[in-house]
DNA sequence: CTGAAAGCGCTTACAG
DNA sequence: CTGAAAGCGCTTACAG
């Protein structure tokens, strides 16, 4: 590679001093029209980098937003990180994206990076067990966040999610309708928000219809479809088969009708199966699964939104943005004798 | 925020230099352990952050890899990036991740994005139609790039990626010895090196076993689950409707899977369904899904290594590491009457 | 409309 | 083992 150049080499070349070069390549209209022309087109010639490094260290705005969530391969992440992503593209914001795997430290590690390179946001889905503190370290050092999916107490900033409770609540209340009274949940955990919230909508729809909750019914854990494949053989084995079940999220209801086919159950024919979340695959697969759909998108976007305004100076706010759920109701929750194939 | 700490605020409180604080904090064993003591001590204590950018502007090290890839949703590119992540975790680099969807004005403003920043080298499966041009900029620059998946002729730089070609011609040959003689391909185009070899390879087999290939039964395009869905439909319409299909993609068989079931034809019974991949959902599919096992995690680390070897001073040179393909027969692609649903 | 100069927060020879 | 000083490549008041 040849010489390296830089402000000052186009500002020599031109006979120019490397302010007005810096002014000009940022459309200054300080600098004369002609001037300019002349200081682009040498920038464009010369094959002129700039070097964001020197000019976040001067004016300390990186023009990055960290991003971290559990898993970037769950589509539930996947549908809210593109909304995230059209929205800062917008902005000519870079966003560095992470995955904590629900492990604080690396989260952690991820966090003291962006505080390191001077991130001016962070949009993140915080790992189970997330301290305050942590949150507050990033906020007190101007480095502000948006929480999304999950939320912290005691972190002093907004936090965007699905209302939970409610959107489980219209599942199993929706399968009560259908008849059943014997409803399992399958995945999920007491450990985040999405697990305590979901679960308090499947009990709270269990009670108003005068069903008891059999804490043996909740399998919990899996928010896979590895694992609700797995979780099949559990919940063939529970007490008293119920005849539907509800899963913590759509991947797991998709696992857990594969793991129910294999042996030889037939989901929406032989027992009713739920999702939540309404990713894409839902619609399209067999049979096609009934769940709810939990506005991925809204949330992304006002989540970038919210933090796009405190990068423009808005103040930090501990406040909680429930997005309403909706019920989509597929084939695989409405049991028919028929041939499980015929279209639905 | 209270004062913001630095370098020299600590120097200042102990009564020491910037250097004597800036080698002690990277353990240089030029300090004292003493006084590299008393100098962490006050870091943590003071909750100094360190400055990469300032860092980075005077040793022109970033410690940021950027990685590029079509679309991290999609579960191949998932799993490499996985152990690209491993690989760059333990060299305590971070990564930053970028979907340019095939759209290349995108991928050149994150090219142009790490050059600004400064990265210290790329990974990228490059967009259709990227330029060598476009690779050599980066390399001119100082920017290290390692391929993966697909290839651009007269890069200059090493490409990693499973031998597309041979593996599409064992899930092909095994078809064929199952009694297969008409066999439709879906998915894939010719404009990506991984559509064309595997395209090619399909006809190899082909041709190996005296059988004419039909440029009508190959459906181009789909390359999603959601288009192998849709592509169902135009496949059950084939003139001479072929009794065997081998997928572009596990993701591409998955989703015609399902569109088969949804028009009342078994995959597995009624035809034979393999896909290319071996992603982790094709051995818990319904059913199973016959594959080969393209050795993304293999593809990964072999890309990060030669990416960390090219950051440690190994010259660039342009070569093609192929990963052999291991076929993975299951049941989706040997035919029973019996019931589809019994154990595989 | 353009220029001279200081400074962002580090690291790195170079001295001692 | 520690310090004084220069410099990485920008931007930003401040002058003119």
């Amino acid at each position: 590679m040849a010489q390296k150049v830089k402000l000052s080499t186009i500002a020599e070349r031109l006979g120019l001093s490397t302010a007005t070069v810096s002014l000009a390549l940022r459309d200054s209209p300080l600098v004369a029209e002609a001037t300019r022309e002349r200081i682009k087109e040498e920038a464009r010639t010369s094959g002129y980098i700039y070097n964001r490094r020197a000019a976040s260290l001067r004016t300390s705005k990186s023009g990055i937003v960290g991003v971290c969530v559990h898993d970037i391969m769950n589509p539930f992440y996947g549908e809210i990180l593109k909304a995230v992503e059209d929205e800062l593209d917008r902005q000519r914001q870079t966003f560095v994206l992470c995955n904590h795997y629900d492990d604080l430290s690396k989260q952690r590690s991820f966090l003291d990076t962006m505080l390191q390179l001077g991130a001016d946001g962070l949009i993140m889905s915080p790992a189970i067990g997330t301290p305050a503190s942590d949150i507050r370290l990033a906020e007190d050092n101007d480095l502000p966040v948006a929480l999304i999916a999950r939320t912290v107490e005691g972190s002093g900033v907004a936090s965007f999610r699905g209302d939970d409770a409610y959107g489980m609540s219209l599942v199993v209340r929706h399968l009560i309708d259908e008849g059943h009274r014997s409803i399992a949940l399958v995945g999920g955990t007491e450990q985040t928000s999405t697990g305590r919230d979901r679960a308090q909508g499947y009990r709270d729809a269990l009670r108003q219809a005068g069903i008891d909750f059999r804490p043996e019914w909740w399998i919990q854990g899996p928010r896979s479809r590895h694992s609700g494949f797995d979780a099949a053989a559990e919940f063939l084995q529970l007490p008293g088969r119920p005849d539907a079940v509800v899963c913590f999220s759509d991947l797991v209801a998709l696992g857990l009708m594969y793991g129910l086919s294999r042996a030889g159950v037939r989901p929406g024919v032989d027992i009713a199966v739920c999702g939540y979340d309404d990713i894409d695959e839902a619609a399209i697969a067999m049979p096609p699964l009934t769940t709810v759909a939990n506005g991925q998108t809204e949330v992304g976007q006002r989540a970038a939104d919210a933090l796009l305004a405190r990068l423009a100076g808005q103040p930090a706010e501990e406040r909680l943005e429930l997005i309403k759920p909706e019920l989509r109701i597929r084939s695989s929750s409405v049991l028919r004798g028929a041939d499980p194939s015929s279209p639905a």
